[in-house]
DNA sequence: AAGATAGCCCTAACCGTTAGCTTTTCACAA
DNA sequence: TTGTGAAAAGCTAACGGTTAGGGCTATCTT
């Protein structure tokens, strides 16, 4: 969040920003299928291939803030303290992420995605990519040794109480029930 | 699996077949990327558009035993012997999938799936389709009475104990272990 | 036998995405 | 300062999956 990298880079952030805002935008007032790239384009007056240089697809303009969440899970595997107990943390992490993502303003980009089978379909393969992120901090944790199935189920398991609490009707309660049940399996594992 | 229904409908079925057929033939030959639609509409000797009349997309010319696998799962839920508990049942189905998918003949077909982001991305939100249906039929059941996250829950950790196992060195052992964690977190939920 | 309809065909296009190449802008050293 | 290399952006044209529109024939129904 810091300033001073050349004027190049921050002139890439900021035709990567508006080609995001633009697109967003776009979906939310028209909708997502009714929006082609060619519009974003050129709402945003850059060219196709730009925003293909900025975003590998048609649906990561929507996901915009997919690493961010990759790394905010890892790290509260990696970066708790030590010898804080495993699950309660990412519990912590996957309910912090959960409520921003049924916060009030995110509630129209949502029901945009729920909207459409391919935003759907784009969040499945980041969830994945998620699992197998976390999957791999797990596996590095010295404190933690488990087979590499019992990280991975966990793992999943973690996500998909993510991706049950985004869609439930009490989401906060929802990935406390899960997570419940993800703290019995783990315990389950234990050597 | 029966022959009688008309003959209009057996040649639809046929036509569907040889389509299927055709395409598999050309993805492993050629692989899934370098063959294309139209290719597989000549090779089947058929007009592209029936192809899409036959199936919804290109991946889904790969993965049409689909609807069996959910047919399946769902009913080693419905169909298991009264009073019989429920995680056995369902450990034994997804058991006997990941055998089959982890099978000599279907080496080939997994690699070619293993290979392509687009493949993989498609299983992906078939599994998510299957979750859902195995999560009704869990809900469905007068014996289980259990909330509906915890059947959610439940129908997604099993699918994810398909999808490690048949992506697992050992996919049997890998299967039984995550089950086990299942069978933890599923007493965890008792009423 | 006549009409209704399902299955199939053809053409033409739409849209996401990429390749190939040129132009502009910036960073940095001579 | 200026020259140079490279990153960023642009343009055009195309490829490949997918669909709309409209027509033809075989099959089903009555």
């Amino acid at each position: 969040m810091i300033e001073p990298p050349g004027r190049r880079e921050r002139k890439k952030a900021a035709t990567r920003q508006k080609i995001a805002d633009t697109a967003l935008h776009l979906f939310l007032e028209r909708g997502y299928d009714a929006v082609g790239i060619r519009d974003v384009a050129a709402e945003a007056d850059v060219a196709v291939t730009t925003v293909f240089a900025h975003f590998a697809s048609k649906e990561a303009l929507v996901f915009e803030r997919d690493q961010d969440f990759e790394q905010r899970l890892t790290r509260a595997v990696t970066d708790r303290p030590p010898h804080e107990p495993l699950i309660p943390a990412l519990h912590r992490e996957v309910q912090a992420q959960v409520r921003h993502c049924t916060a009030e303003g995110s509630a129209p980009v949502r029901r945009m995605i729920e909207g459409s089978p391919a935003l759907q379909e784009y969040e499945e393969s980041m969830s994945l990519r998620h699992a197998q992120a976390l999957a791999a901090a797990l596996a590095a944790d010295p404190h933690l040794s488990r087979s590499a199935t019992a990280c991975r189920a966990t793992a999943r398991f973690a996500i998909d109480a993510y991706a049950l609490g985004c869609r439930a009707d009490d989401p906060g309660a929802t990935v406390d029930e899960v997570f419940r049940m993800i703290e019995a399996a783990w315990e389950a594992t234990a050597p």
